[in-house]
RNA sequence: GUCCCCGUAGCUCAACCGGAUAGAGUGCUUGGCUUCGAACCAAGAGGUUGCAGGUUCGAGUCCUGCCGGGGACACCA
């Protein structure tokens, strides 16, 4: 509807227009602010100081009033119910009722595809996310790139993108010649089968406490990972199981979590490509030895002076994980020659990736725009980093775990009479929900302070609300099917037409009106990696729904085409809830 | 020390390219289940947007300086 706004200004005037929705309503359903911005293009003159603004307010009134007529005139017959303009220069709008029922009828009529675009044209994109470390446990940090990720490869889809969604898993490493090291010391075959992560992090642990009373250990872990990147053949088989068993349990999680990927590959693939490439950087002379290690100095790349100059090699000629990050996306853009590649990972990896991006520039990664998609950390309650080590991480499993129990003692409050099989269904789908919700609603860039009692509540603006306004919905329309037998396919014909000027009031047009900005709220999504309007849109629709339903009859409407118009806006309603939440990563059960 | 992110109601967060009376949730006070499901709805109180300047018709948003919190900064990932 924006978008259409939009044209009608642009053929009114010759250029394009901003177009806002206002607050308040007494600015209008729409609006713009094109008369203030063209005014103040004009005024351009030199004045004096504190000479006052020759243009400015009367100058763009004049203007607002100019447009306002020409928008009136060019608009097609009945499209705006009132156009008015509002000092400093304001030019506010109101959409009459037919257009905005025409505009239901469309939406009705296009059904789950609503919301779709082409903008991507089946352009390939790369999302990589999630990245979780062998022998470590995902914890909340870890849930935040996951669900972050996953939200965005389905809004990327869903905008016609061609999307390959890949984790990339940290299995290499001195981290992994410590862990050697601690299992050839320690280690039990027995209790690793036991509990795989458990057992190798607590060895993990162990070794780094030793580590800092004696700097023999530290040693000890470089030497196993560098026998490990020669190809020593005991070192290689524990690397192997180490990473089996840890891929075993992550799918766990990913399993409860309905995330999945095209593409999983350790940073342990890239490894054989990692001599030549360093090679060639140092045949370039992008990278320069400095004390023993190989370092590419940015200050010599005019485009790139100030940047922190980048270590390629260590002095004891292993590779780091810059080097392993320049060789993944050599190898991406070589196999797949995708368009862009998004990186979700946490802000702390800032620089690194300004790193990477100034590298690919210099070595003429050019074609694909590279992007990183950053979020703050995830702090305890105290503001202080959550630390694996310390074992003040929460768990990514002790987290769902608590909270679809949770929700399941909900379920079997309100809704005793339903099967067991479906109530685990439902528990599953708001436990898991309301902390993803979580995530998404709050994607800034700020860090997140980490609350069991945020986490778990299940009211206001959360995923079990918008969930249960949905259930509701549903539940509506089923008593319709079943009681009046209304078909709905028979409001996709021509009696729609008539019947649905008996849509009235004011909440009903908000509604439409609401459910006409989702497609803009997806493509922005899309434009600038934000999953967080998405999230806020949908409470504000299941807002307005839920008022709607509190206020009106619905099913017990008298009026029969009222009452199936009535069924045909709330269907759409719930449709485009259960088609946001689905990009979301989150499940619209039937019932709740 | 240099660089990055952040500072908005008691708490947790919004605010689209600078736009109109800075919005939600939660907590607090009050009202609403004999009517389509109360994980709900309605009403109220709650603010010098960290501080000081500047740019602008207009600043939470842009610029400069300061204060406060978090993070990164060559042999971790």
């Amino acid at each position: 509807m924006r978008k259409k706004i939009g044209l009608i200004l642009r053929k009114a005037m010759g250029g394009d227009a901003e177009v806002s929705i206002p607050e308040n309503e007494k600015f209008g359903h729409y609006s713009t602010n094109v008369a203030m911005k063209l005014a103040r293009g004009k005024k351009a003159a030199p004045r004096q100081r504190g000479e006052p603004c020759p243009a400015g307010r009367g100058n763009s009134l004049e203007l607002a009033a100019e447009l306002a007529a020409k928008i009136e005139k060019s608009a097609p017959a009945g499209f705006f119910e009132k156009v008015e303009v509002a000092a400093p220069g304001f030019i506010n709008l109101w959409v009459s009722k037919k257009i905005l029922r025409d505009e239901l009828v469309s939406i009705f009529r296009q059904k789950e595809r609503y919301g779709r675009s082409d903008v991507g044209r089946k352009k390939k994109v790369i999302v990589e996310y999630s990245s979780v470390n062998v022998a470590k446990p995902m914890h909340v940090g870890h849930l935040r790139s996951t669900v972050i990720g996953d939200a965005l490869a389905n809004v990327l889809e869903f905008a016609g993108y061609k999307v390959i969604r890949w984790n990339y898993v940290g299995d290499w490493g001195t981290q992994f010649g410590k862990l050697i090291a601690a299992y050839k010391r320690w280690g039990r075959k027995s209790e690793v089968e036991k509990s795989p992560i458990g057992e190798l992090l607590s060895l993990y642990v162990r070794f780094h406490k030793k580590e800092v009373e004696n700097p023999i250990f530290l040693k000890e872990g470089q030497e196993e990972f560098m026998k490990l990147e020669a190809g020593d053949k005991e070192n290689r088989k524990l690397w192997r199981w180490f990473s089996k068993e840890s891929m075993e349990e992550f799918k766990k999680v990913y399993g409860i979590l309905g995330v999945k990927f095209d593409v999983v590959l350790g940073e342990s693939f890239f490894e054989p490509f990692l001599k030549p490439l360093v090679e060639r950087l140092y045949k370039k002379k992008i990278a320069t030895e400095s004390e023993g290690a190989l370092v590419v100095n940015f200050d010599k790349f005019s485009a790139k002076k100030g940047l922190p100059p980048a270590l390629v090699q260590k002095s004891d000629e292993s590779s780091l994980y810059l080097t392993r990050d320049i060789a993944n996306l050599e190898y991406r853009i070589k196999k797949y020659k995708p368009s862009g590649i998004i990186y979700v990972v946490g802000n702390e990896q800032a620089l690194h990736f300004e790193q990477l991006f100034a590298i690919a520039g210099i070595i003429r990664l050019k074609n694909t725009k590279l992007a990183h998609v950053k979020y703050g950390l995830v702090l305890g309650e105290k503001g202080k980093k959550l630390s694996t080590r310390g074992g003040e991480a929460i768990q990514l499993e002790e987290l769902l775990r608590k909270s679809v129990g949770l929700a399941g003692k909900i379920v079997e409050q309100k809704n005793p009479k339903l099967k067991a099989r479906e109530k685990n269904a439902i528990a599953e789908a708001v436990g898991v929900g309301a902390v993803k919700y979580n995530d998404l609603k709050e994607n800034r860039m700020s860090d997140i302070y980490f609350d069991w009692d945020k986490m778990l509540d299940f009211s206001g603006d959360s995923a079990p609300y918008i969930q249960y306004t949905h259930a509701r919905l549903r539940s509506i329309l089923r008593k319709a099917h079943k009681a009046s037998g209304i078909q709905y396919p028979s409001f996709a014909k021509a009696s729609v037409g008539k019947q649905v000027s008996s849509l009235d009031t004011d909440i009903e047009m908000a509604l439409i009106r609401k459910i006409a900005e989702f497609p803009e709220t997806v493509r922005r999504s899309a434009e600038n990696f934000f999953t967080n309007n998405i999230a806020r849109y949908l409470y504000e629709l299941a807002n307005l729904a839920n008022k709607y339903y509190e206020s009106t009859p619905i099913l017990t409407d008298k009026n029969v085409d009222r009452r199936n118009v009535r069924l045909m806006l709330i269907n759409s309603v719930a449709v485009v809830i259960k088609n946001g939440l689905g990009l979301l990563g989150i499940k619209a059960p039937e019932k709740i």
